[in-house]
This record gives C-alpha cells, structure tokens and sequence, in this order.
DNA sequence: TTGCGATGTATCGGGCCGATACATCGGGGC
DNA sequence: GCCCCGATGTATCGGCCCGATACATCGCAA
C-alpha cells in the first residue's frame, strides 16, 4: 500500500524522504494519518532494491547547500517503478478497499482511468455496505444484551458507514453519468504517461456544508 | 491493546479462541474490523506467559460433547489478570487515542470510572481537533494546487471529523452534567469486581436518526 | 457417502508502528 | 559572539498485527 503512495507521489516529482513524509500526510488524509519513519525507510530500500526507484545523493545545488557530509538522499521513480505503479493502481486485492487501501487508490483517481475508479469505488460501497449490515444486525437483534456505552458505539459506527455508503453513492452516480473525463480523452487502459496533470474531471458532490 | 479487550472479554466469562474472535468483531465494531486469528493466539499464548490468563483443556460437558482429541482450549482469567485489566483501562498513553486504542477502551466503559471516562474522551477529542485543523489548513491554504479527488477526499475527512468532535462534545457533555453514574455507587478507583453488570449509565446522543 | 460449510487451533513471513539515536541548519536570546 | 532550540534529515530495532495457509472435527444435505 505504502509502495503505490510512495511511487505515486514520486511520478511527479524525485523527493527525499522527509519531504515524501510530510506530502503523504497531507495528501492521503483522513485515511492514513501520518506514515512512520520506521515504515518509509525500509519500504524505501525495498523499492530501491526491486529496481522501482534509484537513490541519488545530495543534490550539489541545493538550495541550503549543507556542507556534504551526509547529504540528503534524494529518491528518483524508474521507468520499470512507473510500470509498477501503473500494475498497482489498477490491482484489485481485497487491501484494496480497507481505509487505508481506498484512501491511496482515491488520492491518485485523477491518473486512473474512469473503469477502474468505478470498480474501486463500488468495492469499497460494498464493503462499507457489509460493515453497515453486520452493525444494523447487532443493533437490533443483540440490542438487549449490549451495555449503553457498546449500544452508543455501534450506533456511532452505523452512522459513519451509513453516511459514507452515501458519499460512495454520489460519487458513483458521477462518474457514471456524464461529468466524469469521458469527454477529454476517452477511456485509454493505464498508459505509463497519463498526460502528466491534466485532472480528469471535479466530482464533487457535497454542497451543503454549513 | 487487544490485550486490554481480551482480558475484558474474558472478564465477563472464559471463552475458547473462536467464540473470543466473534465478540471481539461485535464489541469493537466500527474502530477494530475483524481481528485475526494469526494475532489473536499469539497474544493468548503471551498472556499465558505473563501470567494474566490460563488454559484449561477442553471442558469435558461441552454441549456438542467432541471426542477429546485435540479439544478445544478455554481461556480464563487470573487474578493478577484482572489487576492487569484495571490498570490497562485506566492508562492513558498516545495509542488510547487512536482508532483502535479508543473504541477499545470505549467499549468497557460501564467498567470505568468517570474521572477516567471524561480523560480519555477529552483526549481523543483533542486528537480529532488536531486532525480537524490539519484539514482545514490544507483546504483553504492548499486548495489551488490539489486535484479535484484529492479535495473531495480532504473534504469527507473534514466532515467526518467535525461530526465526530460534534459526537464526543455530546458524550462529555452528558458525562460532565448529572446523566452518568454519580448516584449509584460513587466514584470508587477501579474495583477489581465493579458489580457485575449494572451499566452505569445511558448516554444517548444522537436522537436524530431518521 | 461424500462433500461442504461452520467450528476450532496454530504458524509463518512480512508490513507497519513507536521509540530512539544521531547529525545539520537557521534563528532568537543574551 | 555564543549557545541552545526547533525544524530538517537519515536510519535502526523490537514488537504488534495482518493475511495466507495448514490441519482437524462436526453436523447436515445432496
């Protein structure tokens, strides 16, 4: 999971890792709250070793130039990275549609092509949908034997999967009908050069935060 | 942390491994998916080690009786497993206020005392803030230079977050102002037996559920 | 009677985390 | 001029937890 962040965020720009730290916090959000140190440097030699990203040390025109001396590491995506990373985006593991799985496929839905963000968004519906009847059962049928504090609980988390079923559902609609790329470039299968940063299309649904 | 929650479950009654795997699922609902057996039984076999439970084979007046052979294991908990469960239920580090660590301890709340009620709901409202205003800087200060799912992402966070906040404004609210314990029993410092199951209190929220 | 789904126990490799260590840089206080 | 501090930056280690996998029993239906 940690690996397509990582490539994604690489496609656009070589980082080092701090950097890719702080970009990956901000960017996955609500759904990955901020990566570890312990978790990026390993992960980071793993991507190195499989020939997906290359290290080069230190850029010596840098803007605070740092005196040598253990330079900053600056990570660089390969060609063979960029073909990873196209594989991963498209893949379908169930990883796919845990919070933290979603959460980095959606952030890169504007370099996806509309069929597979459908097929992610519709797994990940069907997954919140499961959540919500395993919570509904509880509820109703264990009501009695459940403290209040547990009751409370479950009803919090029936609310949060039944408002995101929702939020799923508005984004399936729009994707479907019309206002979705579709019009710009039609539906090539994950080419390597996405036309670099040509957002597909704004989907917002929400208009009606107070 | 799934140490604190099987030593609760096991609190109420001894349980077999699968049967513990179930009530896990329910209780934790929203905040722990489903735990997994490859964790789950190491950290029974840890427990063990410890000294906080211990393994008893296969009750001979099981109901669907098993022709021993490999039967099936009962955990129960120890004294010094019970101590160790008050202590855990009253501790307060960072992983309280994580998804997990939360709805863990929320779960057993009728088993905790209300000073250590209104802390870690307190606590976790503080981490939702954070969480909140860290959103709200990358919506207005970084808006421009984001795609259009990147936002919508950043934006079903938000409103997760300020509903959750909203959510746990509710709960301290209640816990602070006369709807909680208070007139039963007192505010006694973690009984090792607190009454069995009188639930303190109910807390209710939410009655806008349509 | 065969086979399948639920029940049940257990291990293994690997991803990810928090804690920790160490080093450099810019700036504010004195 | 000096020093300390907070931000920047790279890296490792122990440990929790997960998914995949293996294996065995039970009740039931085809």
């Amino acid at each position: 999971m940690l690996e397509l962040a990582i490539l994604g965020l690489l496609q656009e720009t070589p980082m080092h890792g701090y950097e890719l730290r702080k970009e990956l916090s901000t960017k996955m959000g609500t759904f990955r709250a901020a990566i570890s140190y312990g978790t990026l440097y390993p992960t980071l030699k793993r991507l190195r070793t499989a020939g997906w990203i290359t290290e080069s040390e230190s850029d010596p025109s840098m803007i605070p130039p740092m005196t040598s001396k253990r330079g900053r590491v600056v990570y660089k995506i390969t060609a063979d990275g960029k073909e990873r990373f196209a594989d991963l985006l498209a893949s379908a593991g169930p990883e796919t549609y845990d919070d933290a799985g979603f959460g980095v496929h959606f952030a890169f839905f504007s370099r996806t092509d509309r069929a597979t963000r459908l097929r992610i968004l519709e797994g990940r519906r069907r997954r919140i949908e499961e959540r919500r009847e395993g919570l509904r059962d509880v509820l109703s049928r264990a009501a009695g034997r459940l403290d209040a504090y547990t009751l409370e609980l479950q009803r919090h988390g029936l609310d949060a999967a039944e408002r995101e079923v929702r939020w799923l559902e508005e984004l399936i609609t729009n994707e479907r009908s019309g206002r979705a790329p579709a019009g710009s470039m039609g539906e090539i299968d994950l080419p390597a050069e996405p036309a670099a940063d040509a957002p597909p299309e704004p989907p917002r649904p929400h208009q009606d935060r107070p």
